[in-house]
DNA sequence: AACATTTCACTTTTT
DNA sequence: GTGAAATGTT
C-alpha cells in the first residue's frame, strides 16, 4: 500500500475513509483523480470485489483514463469495476431491463439529432409555427423536463408550467412532449435524456430490481458531482441507499453544465442528505505556478454562490500571465501559433505541451488556418463527432433498421438513399397509412401492396425486402461481414465511391474507417457475442476521441473550453475574451449564468501548468460578416499584478497605454479598422451565375393566366426577363413551351410551374 | 420524383 | 461562411 506514502494528509483520509457518505471538494489541480484511483485501488486491496464497484463520470475520456490509472495500481482485476459515463452505465442496465419497461433490448439510443429531426416531423404535422416552436426550443424545454423527471402527463397537468407556456404563446408543448414521447415509444427508442428518466423509472416500478442493483453496487463513486442532475442525482440516491457507501468528488468552483440541467445545489446540499457524511477538502493545488492559482483565485471571487476554500499553490511563482491582442480573429490566430512557435524552440518543448481553448467550436477555424499556414502539428477536439458525420450517421441507419425496423428516424433517412424512387410524399403516406390502420410503418413497407397505390407501393416493398434480407445477414454472419454486405447491398458504398470529389473521397474514406472498426471488433478475443446488433449497442454514446488514430501523436490540442475540464498542459492559450463571446452573449440576462460562464474562465485558466496566455480580437467574423469586440468584463476581473501586455501585434496605437489598468477595456474604435478588403462590402460581389439575377422584374410583376398562351407572344418571366413564345407542344396540364428570352436565349419551360407574364 | 437554386438559421458549451 | 431546409423547375 504504498501509494498512500505520496498522499498529503486530506487525500489520505479521503482515500481511506471506505465506508458511509464521503464528500470530497477537490479544488483545480489538487490531485483529485489521484484520490478517486487510489480510493478504489484500496477498496479492492481492503477485500471489497471490483464487481461490487460503481465508478461514474461525465465523460468517456474520463472514464477511460481513470480506468487505465486503476489497472495501473490494481491490476487485470481493474476490468470488473463498473466504471463509465452515467449515460453509458445505465443504458447497459437498460438494455437488461427494457422489457419491463416495454422497450426492446436492442432499443436504439437516439442522439441530439435524431431527436430534433423526429421532433421537426411532428412540428410540421401539427402545423405549428417553427419561429415560435423551433425544434431546437422544443427539444431543450422537453429536455429539461425529463431531467427533473416531469413526464409528459405530469408536464400536462403542472399549472405552473402550464401558465409558462400559455403566457409565452406555446400553450402546444405538452401536446408536442406527449407525441414524442409515444413516437420515441413506438420507434423502440431512447433519446438521451431518457436513458436517465427511464432508469428512475425502473427502479421507482420494480423495488426487486432496485434491490438488486443496490446490493450490486455496493461501493459508489461519482466524479465531477457539481455537475449531476436532478435525474442523475435521484439515481445514485437510490442506489446508495441500502448501503449509503457513497462517495461524491467535485468542485463547485467548476460546475459548467447547468445548461444541461446539472444542480449545484447536489453538492452544496449533499450533507443535508447525508447527516453525517465525512467532509475532504483538497485544497493544495499541485498542478500550477502560483501567479496561475492566483489568477484563477482573483477570477472566482467575483462570483457570489461558492464553497468557500482556499486553494493555494507552493510550486514555483511562475511568469505572469500574459495578454495578447490582435486586430481580427485571423491575427489572433496567427500571434498564438507564432508564439507557440517561438516558445516551444526557445524553452525546447513538445507541441504537445500545448493546448489552445476557446468558448464556442466555431472559434477554431482561425487557429487552424494560422496552425497549418506554419505548419504546426495540431488535433482538434470534439467538434463535429466521427459518428455525427452524414456518410457515417447514413450507414448506421441502416444497420439500425436491420436491428429495430421500427425506428423511424433511420427509416426515414435511408429510405431514399440512395435513390430508390420513394419520395416525400411517398414516405407521409407510409406514415398515414400507419396511423390509419393502427399498424406500425414497418408493417406498412413490408405489405406496401395492402396498404398503398400500386405506383409507389413496388418501391417500397423492394426496400422493405431489402432489409428483410439485411435482418438475416445481421443474425448470421460476423459484425464486419455483415457491416460490409449491408454497405455494398444498401448501395451507399457504391453511391459514395462513384462521387470522385475530394468530399466524396473523404466521405468513402470514413466509411471504410467504420468498417476497420467494425472489423476491429469482429476480431476482439475478450468478448463472446460478436454480432452487429453487439457492436451498435451503444454507439450513439461514443464521441470523438473513442475514434482517436494516434493518440500518441505529439501534436498541439486545440479544444473547447468545456471539453478540457480534468485536462491539463504546460502552456496554455485561452482566446476569444471578448463581450458576447466569452462570456456569452446568451449568458448576459442573468447573475447565474454569468456565473457559469465565469466558472468556465476558471476551469480555462486552471488547465495551464506552467505558462498561461490570455487573447482577444479587436474584431472577428460572426455570422459571415466582419463584427467589432470590445475585450471581456473577465479581464478587468483580473488582479492586475499578475499580467504582462502583449500589444506588439501590428497597428502600433501610441495613445493606447497612458493607463495599462483600463487598457484593455474601453474605447475599441480609437484603433484604426482592420483592412478587410476582401470582404468589405464596396467589393464586386463574386458570382456565377450573374445572368440569372440579371433581370429585375417590372414593378407588380404577377403571373397571367397563360391558358390561352399562342407562339409569337411576347412574355415576361421573373428571373429570365422579357422573351418571345416560339413554340408550344404537349398536352393540357404538361404543355411545354420554347420561349427565346432576350437576355439570356432559348430555353423550355412547362407553363404549369413556369410563373410568366403575358406583354402583348 | 429528382434536381437546382435560394433562403435561413446557425454560435454556447455535451451525453 | 456553412449546411440544412424550403422553394422552384424540369
Amino acid at each position: 500500500m504504498d501509494y498512500l506514502q505520496g498522499l498529503n494528509p486530506e487525500q489520505r483520509g479521503a482515500v481511506v475513509q471506505l465506508k458511509g457518505p464521503v464528500m470530497i471538494i477537490a479544488g483545480a489541480g489538487s490531485g483529485k483523480t489521484r484520490v478517486i484511483t487510489y480510493r478504489v485501488a484500496h477498496l479492492i486491496n481492503s477485500g471489497v470485489d471490483a464487481f461490487n464497484i460503481l465508478v461514474l463520470t461525465f465523460t468517456n475520456k474520463a472514464a477511460k483514463e481513470m480506468r487505465e490509472r486503476i489497472t495501473h495500481v490494481v491490476g487485470p482485476e481493474a476490468k470488473n469495476i463498473w466504471m463509465g459515463t452515467f449515460h453509458s452505465v445505465f443504458a447497459k442496465i437498460l438494455r437488461v431491463e427494457a422489457e419491463k419497461l416495454g422497450y426492446p433490448n436492442n432499443f436504439t439510443i437516439y442522439d441530439t439529432d435524431d431527436s430534433k429531426s423526429v421532433l421537426r416531423a411532428i412540428l410540421k404535422e401539427m402545423n405549428l409555427d417553427d419561429k415560435l416552436y423551433s425544434a431546437n426550443f422544443v427539444y431543450n424545454r422537453i429536455s429539461a423536463a425529463k431531467n427533473n423527471l416531469i413526464s409528459w402527463m405530469e408536464y400536462a397537468k403542472n399549472e405552473q408550467i402550464q401558465a409558462d407556456d400559455h403566457s409565452s404563446g406555446r400553450p402546444f408543448l405538452a401536446k408536442i412532449y406527449e407525441t414524442y414521447a409515444q413516437r420515441c415509444y413506438k420507434a423502440g427508442a431512447m433519446d438521451f435524456d431518457d436513458l436517465l428518466f427511464k432508469t428512475n423509472e425502473l427502479l421507482k416500478s420494480y423495488p426487486d430490481v432496485l434491490n438488486k442493483y443496490q446490493h450490486k453496487f455496493r461501493y459508489i463513486m461519482v466524479d465531477e458531482y457539481q455537475d449531476t442532475n436532478f435525474s442523475q442525482y435521484l439515481i445514485v440516491k437510490k442506489l446508495a441507499a441500502v448501503t449509503e457507501n457513497i462517495c461524491v468528488v467535485g468542485d463547485d468552483a467548476q460546475s459548467i453544465y447547468a445548461f444541461r440541467g446539472a444542480n449545484i445545489q447536489n453538492i452544496l446540499n449533499f450533507e443535508k442528505d447525508y447527516p453525517d457524511v465525512k467532509v475532504f477538502k483538497l485544497e493544495q493545488n499541485y498542478r500550477s505556478t502560483q501567479n496561475i492559482v492566483n489568477i484563477a483565485n482573483s477570477i472566482i471571487a467575483n462570483n457570489k454562490e461558492q464553497l468557500k476554500k482556499n486553494v493555494f499553490s507552493e510550486n514555483e511563482v511562475g511568469d505572469r500571465i500574459k495578454v495578447m491582442r490582435a486586430f481580427s480573429d485571423n491575427e489572433e490566430g496567427k500571434i498564438v501559433a507564432e508564439a507557440i512557435m517561438q516558445d516551444r524552440s526557445t524553452k525546447g518543448l513538445k507541441w504537445g505541451d500545448f493546448a489552445i481553448l476557446y468558448r464556442t467550436n466555431a472559434q477554431s477555424r482561425a487557429m487552424e488556418e494560422a496552425l497549418r499556414k506554419m505548419g504546426t502539428p495540431y488535433k482538434i477536439y470534439g467538434g463535429l463527432s466521427f459518428y455525427q458525420r452524414k456518410e457515417i450517421k447514413d450507414l448506421i441507419a441502416y444497420f439500425r433498421l436491420t436491428f429495430n425496423p421500427n425506428d423511424e428516424v433511420a427509416m426515414k433517412r435511408v429510405i431514399n438513399y440512395p435513390k430508390r424512387g420513394i419520395g416525400d410524399t411517398s414516405v407521409d403516406r407510409i406514415i398515414i397509412a400507419a396511423d390509419q390502420h393502427q399498424v406500425t410503418q414497418w408493417d406498412v413497407i413490408t405489405n406496401a401492396q395492402l396498404y398503398m397505390d400500386g405506383r409507389s407501393a413496388g418501391a417500397v416493398a423492394t426496400f422493405g425486402t431489402l432489409i428483410q434480407s439485411f435482418q438475416v445477414i445481421g443474425k448470421n454472419m460476423s459484425a464486419y461481414d455483415a457491416a460490409l454486405h449491408i454497405a455494398q447491398h444498401s448501395g451507399l458504398l457504391k453511391d459514395l465511391y462513384e462521387d470522385k470529389s475530394v468530399e466524396g473521397l473523404n466521405r468513402y474514406e470514413n466509411i471504410q474507417e467504420l468498417l476497420n472498426g467494425i472489423k476491429e471488433f469482429s476480431e476482439r478475443e475478450d468478448i463472446e457475442e460478436k454480432g452487429l446488433d453487439v457492436f451498435m449497442q451503444d454507439i450513439a454514446l461514443l464521441t470523438n476521441d473513442d475514434n482517436d488514430k494516434n493518440p500518441d501523436a505529439d501534436t498541439v490540442s486545440l479544444m473547447t473550453i468545456h471539453s478540457s475540464k480534468g485536462l491539463e498542459f504546460p502552456q496554455v492559450y485561452v482566446v476569444g475574451l471578448e463581450e458576447n463571446l466569452f462570456p456569452s452573449q446568451m449568458s448576459l440576462n442573468s447573475r447565474s449564468d454569468l456565473e457559469e460562464e465565469r466558472r468556465l474562465f476558471y476551469v480555462a485558466v486552471t488547465r495551464a501548468k506552467t505558462k498561461l496566455t490570455i487573447s482577444y480580437a479587436t474584431s472577428r467574423f460572426k455570422f459571415g460578416t466582419l463584427i467589432n469586440c470590445e475585450p471581456s468584463r473577465f479581464l478587468d476581473e483580473i488582479d492586475a499584478k499578475y499580467i504582462e501586455l502583449d500589444f506588439t501585434a501590428k497597428p502600433a496605437a501610441s495613445s493606447f497605454f497612458e493607463n495599462e489598468r483600463t487598457a484593455w477595456s474601453r474605447k475599441p474604435d480609437t484603433f484604426s479598422k482592420p483592412k478587410a478588403p476582401a470582404t468589405s462590402p464596396s467589393a464586386p460581389p463574386k458570382t456565377t451565375s450573374i445572368l440569372a439575377k440579371a433581370h429585375v422584374p417590372t414593378p407588380g410583376f404577377a403571373p397571367s393566366d397563360t391558358s390561352k398562351l399562342q407562339t409569337g407572344m411576347e412574355v415576361e418571366h421573373e428571373r429570365f426577363g422579357f422573351g418571345k413564345v416560339l413554340q408550344l407542344e404537349g398536352n393540357k396540364p404538361d404543355i411545354k413551351a420554347t420561349i427565346f428570352f432576350k437576355e439570356i436565349g432559348q430555353k423550355q419551360l412547362l407553363l404549369k410551374f413556369a410563373k410568366l407574364r403575358i406583354v402583348n
